[in-house]
DNA sequence: GCAGTATTCAAACGATCGTTTTAAACGTTC
DNA sequence: GAACGTTTAAAACGATCGTTTGAATACTGC
């Protein structure tokens, strides 16, 4: 026994069986015969093994983030943000391009992607684990892209650079977080290939704009043009 | 009787206790008899004037959503989209500022904005109600804000226009369906008085300086700068 | 007034919920 | 192989769910 690797105990099957239709239907929506079923387990096992429906559900938000971290720094930076000032502008624009599209496939990629879901979800009904998402991935990405920002115009002010990172932020997460809506709009089952490249392409370059305008706006008068 | 002003009929109580819980707590953590209780009804009285729990949901989301375009035009936009015409750069400037204004103030703002409540609870969970959402509310203000920036800027092309939109949505959306996120990294219980100003200030600004970038950029090739 | 419809009410329906119970099966250690 | 803690299994628990029933009540037009 002891096989360290991925063990398919039904404790893991629980607890994957439960990410999934927790993220599909929801908390309140998803029943612990559900999970049981989908996890080739018996009723019982959830309490067993986690003590209660609300206890498992916490804990699949607290596997989910604890993993997402990693994999936004497999993706991308994998340079630490004090190596940002041995690049040119315009490279780190395009470092800035490379996280901003990085995000996109996170978030709307081809892949399920169940931390989006669950996010989205606990932003509606907010538990106990929304600490464990603000700490493991939103002030992450949140610093780095504050870091970027911060050596692309280090004449913008923490409040500018914060505002602006949330505006890069939204324009991103509005494509998952309104996707039923778009997808209606457009007609279609879901977003064609390759939107994730054109959109990180046109959120970039707006973004830049918009960053660019804040930083000059101090040359020219609080409220510029 | 037939008093046409606001009857308090217990079937118009029954739709708005169903409108604030539905919005509070969602569709499947809202019990019959929670709305019931709330509009001081029979259990059985839901099911009397509206057939099930889930028509009674779709009915709610379709009053919401017919009256937002009403809330809409109130707000803002008095005059019809051509008048843009006759308006200066600067001015429409300060329409714009006044559009996206009017947004926070409809989805953050100090009252509880069930529209957004229920919008977001939606693009979780897409019901039949999904189609209403977009046609009563995304639809004409995502057309009115393509009519100010084609205004501003006409060298824009339609697909820029678009993306341009669904930047400056995102970004208001940002603040309403990130919020339990941005007020547990503040340490809040709300947003404080003047972050409707403050935020609107910053979009505005923010996305000025993205627009015009799209714009200028076709005179300096496809990727500008 | 009464007939007839519309609405409200208390009570109960069957189904499903999360959870608990009890015992059987398994794995490990002497 | 007996003893023991761990895990799984089937069954049932009480509670609550959305819904239905059937009778009582309120209202309408005459």
């Amino acid at each position: 026994m002891a096989g360290s690797r991925r063990e398919e105990t039904t404790k893991n099957r629980l607890v994957a069986a439960a990410a999934t239709l927790f993220a599909e239907r929801g908390f309140h929506a998803t029943s612990v015969r559900d999970i049981a079923r989908r996890a080739g387990a018996n009723v019982a096992s959830g309490h067993y093994h986690y003590g209660s429906k609300k206890a498992l559900y916490l804990e699949v938000l607290r596997e989910q983030f604890r993993s997402i971290r990693d994999e936004l720094q497999k993706h991308g930076a994998s340079r630490p943000p004090e190596e940002l000032s041995h690049l040119t502008h315009d490279e780190i624009v395009e470092v800035l391009r490379s996280r901003i599209r990085t995000m996109f496939e996170l978030l709307i990629g081809s892949a399920p992607s169940l931390h989006a879901t669950l996010m989205q979800r606990e932003m509606c009904d907010p538990s106990e684990a929304l600490p464990v998402i603000v700490a493991e991935f939103i002030v992450p990405m949140t610093e780095e892209m504050a870091a970027i920002l911060s050596h692309l115009f280090p004449q913008l002010s923490a409040d500018d650079v914060e505002h602006c990172v949330r505006s890069i932020a939204g324009q991103v997460l509005f494509y998952r977080f309104a996707m039923p809506a778009m997808l209606h709009l457009q007609g279609r089952a879901k977003y064609p290939r390759g939107t994730v490249a054109k959109l990180a392409e046109h959120v970039t370059d707006f973004s830049l704009g918009g960053v660019e305008r804040l930083a000059c706006r101090h040359k020219r008068g609080k409220h510029g043009r």
